[in-house]
DNA sequence: AATAAGTGAGAAAGCGTTTTCTCGGAGGGA
DNA sequence: TCCCTCCGAGAAAACGCTTTCTCACTTATT
């Protein structure tokens, strides 16, 4: 035996000597499963009132085979998107009574695998959320994890559902607007370099090119958080590009800030977009341009998946593979470029 | 019995099957617990490694009576302060193998209670971030969870560590900026009323109004986030004041994009404090003077806290009371008044 | 009136572990 | 050589619940 028995929590015996029945009747009653005479189920009810009963989750869990838990694993819990998806995810779960167990990668690409494993152990289901390991490894690991949501990755084998957004077309959308606005040097601040979103800008940007070989477009390397974006400054101001596609809203602000510092006008002298229209981005000075993603549906489609996986169990395979398309969000942060004095 | 024994996981007793040995033994091994001779104990291990065997954590919970999980309950999972402090929680107990289970009350009251209980009984600690609920309902609900963590609320019968931040020095101390800086007229946007932080922010400014029976300060009500902030924006140019004492940086930034917006300058026309220091109050333009919250430390220490409880089980009931001074950081966003002119 | 069918509650098995209890065998001292 | 002690491994109980199985009892049917 493991616990000292002293001073433990009320268990279903207590209720079922308390009300003189069995601890399978109390089962019944507090489960409302099978028919149990009404006499005796208030009985039952007075009782698990009186002592302040509650079920012990983890025998449930054990019997039942189901924890009533999902988990996600993110790799960044700074990052207001994931913050997003993972409040999103939260809220609709609740709605249909289970919880979410989070685990947080810090971008450490080797723990992803551990961490999914091990949350796939203690919940039902796992959302993967923008993971950073290869294909590879990510092919082989579906199906471990079986009910499974992917957010900004794709399988090819298993049938796993995955929500992405279309990066590469809200890269393309955002470089035609500073196009059409006037500006003809771009630079692209590119994000992570194991981020599949980052990769799907950067082919959305080869499209671009080909379909604009008349426009410069130059790559800067950054990274995902605002002292990247700050810390680019210097390199965007050399680059002599009036036209910045920041890989995201946070890289935006940063880059804002250290314009700023330098005297820089924002759109005048140079104009800025960012990506994902965080709840941020509208309130930055000036409010920044942006591709929308619709990242409050994200998290709740993305429970919506996994109850379908969850309640069918194993029957129809359905593998949804669902694509939102970004909106362009044209603010203040983009302008017509002034005249060329170089 | 519960579940269809077809296809399930693999279990401790097929490894004990495998290697020839009883359950007992492959506990034993996998926990290193009693000494068990080194050949068997190889055997069992390579059986292990060939059936990828991982232990159930369920089972191991039930047997173990913990379920290395605490629980942590917040108001908005929106918030940039909680998820700051969700964020340093989870990171620091997943450094001890630990895991968190979120609940986000969505700022209904009535519910925290409920999310707490589940949460507890799920897990083998709370901690309960900026309650709202009433102080009796609190007190009387603290020593339920036990194994409790209180940010930003204290109780006094039981024994629970408690982590504050001082927002009624922190308040005083800017508006103290702001009178050191000339401005006469003042007024405190203030926040949820059932905020105990903002009530710790009233009675600082009606200490500050003893010490400044000179000062002018008007209160209005409003919110906890951007849209409050932005709201408020006619009210506050209709105060006449010059400086403003938002809740906290959501509310402020939503204000000054309010007044951005309709062409009033910060700092030179009014002056805008923030509250907390969230990551983006120094990207804003301009950056916002605001009072600092350690908010990464709240994360961690609030994890030192449970640790502290749930190793030492009962034993001494150290009952630590962390309360941290804010720091006013100075930025740009507040200067000296434009001289009067009405 | 006797048998069949139905109903509802208790007994017990099972979920997957850990840990106590028990016991056979080996080793050491007398 | 015999007995006692010690050691290590298996048997079984325990954790707290759900659910099948079983069975006594009641009600319907002929």
């Amino acid at each position: 035996m493991a616990r000292r028995n002293t001073n433990r929590r009320v268990g279903i015996a207590d209720v079922a000597e308390k009300a003189g029945v069995s601890h399978a009747t109390v089962s019944r009653v507090m489960n409302g499963n099978a028919a149990v005479d009404p006499g005796i189920a208030a009985r039952v009810r007075a009782a698990a009132a009186e002592l302040k009963y509650q079920p012990n989750p983890v025998g449930r869990s054990l019997a039942l085979g189901k924890t009533d838990t999902i988990g996600i694993v993110v790799p960044d819990l700074a990052n207001p998107t994931f913050q997003a998806i993972l409040r999103g995810l939260s809220i609709a779960a609740a709605q249909d009574g289970y919880r979410v167990l989070i685990a947080d990668s810090s971008e450490v690409t080797s723990e992803e695998a551990i961490l999914a494993g091990e949350a796939r152990r203690r919940c039902d289901g796992v959302v993967l959320c923008a993971p950073r390991m290869g294909d590879a490894e990510l092919e082989e690991l579906a199906p471990t994890l079986h009910p499974l949501v992917l957010i900004n990755r794709t399988t090819i084998a298993t049938n796993t559902p995955s929500l992405s957004v279309d990066y590469g077309q809200g890269i393309q959308e955002l470089a035609q607007h500073l196009v059409s606005l006037g500006h003809r040097r771009l630079v692209f601040l590119s994000g992570p370099e194991h981020s599949a979103s980052n990769r799907q800008r950067l082919v959305g940007l080869d499209q671009f090119r080909k379909e604009h070989p008349e426009i410069e477009l130059q790559m800067l390397h950054g990274g995902s958080n605002f002292d990247s974006g700050h810390e680019s400054t210097d390199a965007i101001i050399a680059s002599g590009a009036t036209g910045i596609l920041a890989f995201n809203d946070l890289v935006a602000m940063g880059l804002l800030s250290g314009l700023h510092e330098r005297g820089i006008r924002v759109p005048e002298d140079i104009s800025v977009t960012g990506f994902d229209d965080i709840p941020f981005a509208k309130y930055t000075t000036p409010p920044l341009t942006t591709a929308a993603v619709p990242i409050n549906e994200l998290g709740s489609l993305a429970w919506r998946r996994m109850r379908e996986q969850i309640q069918q169990a194993g029957d129809a395979p359905v593998q949804a593979q669902d694509e939102f398309p970004p909106r362009v969000e044209i603010r203040k942060s983009t302008a017509a470029p002034a005249l060329k004095h170089a």
